[in-house]
DNA sequence: TGAGTTAGAATGGCACCACCCGTC
DNA sequence: GACGGGTGGTGCCATTCTAACTCA
């Protein structure tokens, strides 16, 4: 399976999720991990070798795709209307994070008006936690929009922080009571993928 | 006086702190915002014109500049190195916001590697409560690293979404008591520019 | 009171001992701590201000003694004999660091051997926990030597190393089970000096 | 082939590591140890005659050196910058032994920006035990910093102080179960060498 | 609009357990 | 082979601050 994930905005998640997709996918089949990303984020985060699945960047992929099962890519930030055709056409799902938030949602609904609906799916990400009304009036908005989103939430949390300090994916985390939460949510995502797929 | 605002990750407070210096040095004098990004984050925020200072694109730029005495630029995010030399040949000072986690401030790193230091600072934004040490680690780290930067962190609370939401700058957001401090922050930043400029 | 701290080995704690005794008679009266290593190892530790007294490198002694009580210097390693007759001249208390090993005992034999018994006082450092013995030989073979040693050791406790990190004395370490015992040791020793002194 | 043991901190394992590599190399070939220490830590613990290599100080080395196809060289602390290049040129290998801690690695990382890094290799020494993580996060610095260290870290193991009391190598050490694993430190790391050198 | 209240996140402190080294 | 002690990890409680709700 081939995930790209994909987004007009920066700063919402968008590696944290590729990245924390890959791992999940990884328990289910070999997984790698594509940073398609300028900042090579992803490769960043992995330097100390802190994944199970492999990771390469965009000139490896043909290479390193041949032994594996699942496929995330993680593009570049602000991509053009061409290139999201190209995107789109390239994978069996296009993940397009967004934070619940106005910037972003704004960006997030610019960009899948280019998009078909059988192809892409929303996720709502650094949603802040319960007494806040963000997440859920951002997940309204989608749904009276008719857009496809996954029902699991990505939480505002530390441990994705500190994941990236440590180098390693947030189920990894040490030190943290919250990790476990935090990793359950993409856990769900991976889920909700593997059953829809 | 024209200030320009760039980096090399999205979602650091960009287009936040562009309109919120623009709005605290039209105190000064008249001040135009070039909303440079490609998502026109800034126009759009100002759509329903809750801005005291003018906004216009890249492209009315030369226009408008006539009647500001300062100028703040918005950049797009991710600018090439080549760019990155244009953009801080252009201006007196070069913000390069980041927050205080391990993917921005890698980007961060990455960028002023390429400046000189004389043309930019580095500002802290959407620095966590006191709790959090992550706002006094990344001062300290940029200390050591014998980096400019802002002395007034720029703090990571909702006014500032609800701002974006409302369409107008933070101090004049309502049903947010933090809005007050979150203004506040801008404003030492913004004398810190005006002493030193 | 002047004291300098000095040893032929490197290692055995001679930066450490300095930076705390400074901490220590700090709280007794204003004090200065002079880094004369050529590592400048007292100043790279103070390089985020976490002492309360203050740090001078050897060229600018003269200018901040001024307004100190208590000086505390930490002399280069491996001194000359005519550097360490200059030394102890220049001090009311010579501080020997060493471990209990035989090469950093033999180094300190060899270095007070130089020097009047009146002058000078070991202090046994980087001592194992109880279960070895190390600190109770080392302190046996001093005192059959009829040398004077401080009664209390300094431990050897990963508190020291976690403050050199922080960039803190150890009184000031958070997140150690035993920095509070660390503290204890050299608070010990410095009660020894002023009472002796 | 020559090698040279140098560092800008004392106490980091430094004539401890050019004994057991020259007690290594011995097994390969003769072996010259050359003690540049002004201590003369080498030769002090080898008194009583407990090595199989020949020991000799510096004024001796091109004497004893025409007998000798490995020559390893303990050089004294804090070498100059004139020095290092000196002793730089004269080697096929520098070591830069560091154990673990900010001191000691700040001393290095000094250190070896002066150095090329075809010449040199850094060796972590006085590694605490497993339940610690001090010596993997070292290491993870080093790589990320792209320095080349030996893969195989020195422990912090008692037998070395018992070796040095003894006035043996660390594998001629008795009454300690764990002197087999110390030495087994020095022979993976012995290996390294001749393996790529 | 402003003050008091509640829920949740994050740090710090403490107690408990596991592992390993050093001695007996 | 057994015991004591230090270090790291986890779980639990206390504290502080933000964001939301409620009341005047």
């Amino acid at each position: 399976m081939i995930i790209t994930v994909a987004s007009f905005k920066g700063g919402v998640g968008k590696t944290t999720t590729a990245i924390h997709l890959a791992e999940f996918l990884q328990t289910d089949a070999p997984t790698l991990l594509v940073d398609g990303d300028l900042n090579r984020s992803a490769l960043q985060w992995s330097g100390t070798g802190g994944f199970d699945f492999q990771v390469c960047d965009e000139g490896q992929a043909v290479k390193f795709s041949r032994n594996a099962e699942h496929i995330v890519i993680d593009t570049p930030a602000r991509p053009s209307v061409e290139e999201l055709a190209t995107l789109a056409g390239g994978c069996d799902l296009l993940i397009v994070p967004t934070s619940p938030d106005a910037l972003a949602m704004g960006a997030m609904l610019q960009m899948v008006d280019y998009l078909d609906k059988q192809i892409f799916r929303v996720l709502l990400t650094i949603v802040p936690a319960k007494p806040s009304k963000r997440g859920a009036e951002a997940r309204a908005a989608l749904e009276s929009a008719d857009l496809p989103v996954f029902s699991t939430d990505i939480r505002q949390l530390d441990a994705f922080k500190k994941a990236a300090e440590q180098g390693v994916s947030v189920n990894k985390v040490t030190g943290d009571r919250m990790a476990g939460i935090a990793w359950n949510c993409y856990q769900k995502v991976g889920e909700e993928i593997l059953k829809n797929g």
